[in-house]
DNA sequence: ATGAAAGCGCTAACAA
DNA sequence: TTGTTAGCGCTTTCAT
């Protein structure tokens, strides 16, 4: 690999006349500059940006630390955090924890070594200290889709509760009373969050819970489409007449189950779904559901980013709290009754 | 941030010292092993990769370039990928050129720039000058997927060709005989195999090709729906019986187009892929595909980078190409005629 | 077994 | 406008 001591040799400069013109910083007079830039393309000298990162303190990378790689709603968000960072230079180091709070706290660690620039983390811990001691090491951590209880940082998220007691409220609405939960892993913020909304809208029209309608599918579709199978089953005799998923995951697992056991949607039961199923174009039924806009978080996350590089540069810091809004798509999934 | 330097001072030792407990490469006695050990847990001291990486020459960065991020063949290669490396302490750089030449051409340059150890790279061009140049600046180049004509470089594929001869015999088997095929990306290998083999396949059963049948989707779902949608508009009077799509985002959008035209799959026209869709336990009917084995492939490309890493170590070296089983899953989209 | 010191490739303060 | 030089945090050779 060609050094900057060879550009400089070769076009008898220095190698800080080499670097200014590099980075345009400094004055070069049009000559050195002309003899520079021929040289560094005779050679194809291309800069070592490690070399940089460790002078500079700034590796341009950003980790993006979430639960599921696969599924598409992290997707989504990464796509649109890379919309906005990479024509700014920056890379993404992308990161599934596979909802593991150790392997979480190994990847934060790999990061911090990395220093990165900046850590998104959607995480799936409740584990304010660990997190508040990375961002007392001087990380920069801003929370996506999931808030941590005690821990004051920047943060894009979404309505949970809101979008839910809306969507919950539409069900009712349509004549529902004996409706049931497929929750998310309890133990972050979102499942909680449109719980609540579930059950706040339950009970500001006096549905009374039925507490074997609820099930947990921690976020997962397997797992959602067995307790859902069993709950059921379970069932037989008094099913519930809706269901609510607390994701786009467990609604596929809900529909397998729905599928395997003939019951129709929306004749013998209704969904509805936080988040859109994957090709929901060639779905059937076409779910009624909160749509994300997930690409907007991830966007809002990288704006947020580039806002924080300026102004650190000005000295100024605050935190940040965006939220996003979302909206129910209302499709063919819920039965009137 | 606390350096070696802190470290060192605050345990009485030279930096030298506290860099071989930490890499534990060369003998230190047991006393001043252990006062390091716990100055650097005292401290919370990590070892800075940057400056690790200038120093050795080594990032423990994989950059891997994929044309189309959302598409989930690809997501699956990258997690097994990930599965082998991680566990190695590499961390992976996933970036998208969104089928775009130059995007392609400035990322790779960003990876060099970031002298990652190894990419992975699916390449969407032919440019094999341009990639040539890359490997000549000592960059570790593993394509996936994808061959690049005069390209000498270690390689993971699967086997287009005999695949795809295989699936359209067995439709042909089936009694079909009017066969229209949805082409990806012709300018890349992959497309240009599995179309090779859709041809062979024809032609060794003395089936004439219906030029008419034949669209261009460019591995893109929506432009392969507007695609089929036209071709069977404009066939109307004559439609083929059976369908080959290049890929699973192609058959998503060809699936998504017969929907439209009311024409029900496999009643009016069979449908076959290489690849699978999402969901396909939701969708209707189940669509017989080449099973793409993705995961395993990312496994193969992770084993040959570390493998080429043991070989740097030894002096050895020399190229592979890998190549990977695809099978036939027969399901429903098929009708027997 | 340990420390001093050079150096990885770059940037920037300082001097000229 | 330019060159010299220190130093970013680490590893490793060489000497002790």
């Amino acid at each position: 690999m060609v050094t900057i001591k060879q550009v400089a040799e070769k076009a008898d400069v220095s190698t800080a006349t080499v670097s200014r013109v590099i980075n345009g910083n400094y004055p070069v007079s049009e000559k050195a500059r002309k003899k520079v830039v021929e040289t560094i393309k005779e050679l194809g000298y291309r800069p070592n940006s490690i070399a940089r990162s460790l002078k500079c303190n700034k590796t341009y990378m950003v980790g993006m630390v979430v639960p599921d790689i696969s599924n598409n709603y992290f997707m989504d968000i990464a796509r649109g955090v890379e919309s906005v960072i990479s024509p700014l230079g920056y890379s993404l180091i992308f990161c599934s924890t596979d909802e593991n709070t150790e392997k979480e706290l190994k990847l934060l660690n790999a990061l911090n070594d990395k220093r990165v620039d900046f850590v998104l983390l959607a995480s799936s811990t409740q584990q304010s200290d660990k997190l508040k001691k990375f961002i007392n090491q001087g990380m920069n951590i801003i929370l996506i889709d999931t808030s941590i209880k005690d821990l004051e940082t920047d943060i894009v998220v979404e309505d949970n509760f809101n979008a839910t007691y809306k969507l919950i409220s539409y069900v009712i609405d349509q004549g529902h009373r004996r409706i049931g939960a497929i929750n998310g892993f309890m133990g972050v913020s979102t499942a909680k969050e449109r719980y609540n909304g579930f059950l706040h809208a339950l009970e500001d029209h006096d549905i009374p819970l039925e507490e074997s309608y609820v099930v947990n599918g921690y976020y997962d579709r397997k797992k959602a489409y067995e307790e859902v199978k069993l709950m059921l089953q379970k069932n037989m005799s008094n099913l519930p007449t809706a269901l609510f998923a607390a994701n786009n995951d467990m609604a596929e697992g809900a529909m397998i189950a729905l599928k395997e056991m003939n019951l129709k949607i929306p004749d013998d039961i209704s969904l509805v779904s936080f988040g859109d199923i994957n090709i929901p174009e060639l779905v059937e039924p076409r779910l009624t559901i909160i749509s994300q806009n997930s690409v907007l978080i991830g966007k809002k996350a990288g704006e947020l980013m580039v806002r924080k590089v300026v102004e650190a540069e000005c000295r100024e810091n605050g935190i940040s709290k965006i939220s996003i809004p979302s909206e129910i798509i209302i499709r063919d999934s819920v039965k009137s009754i």
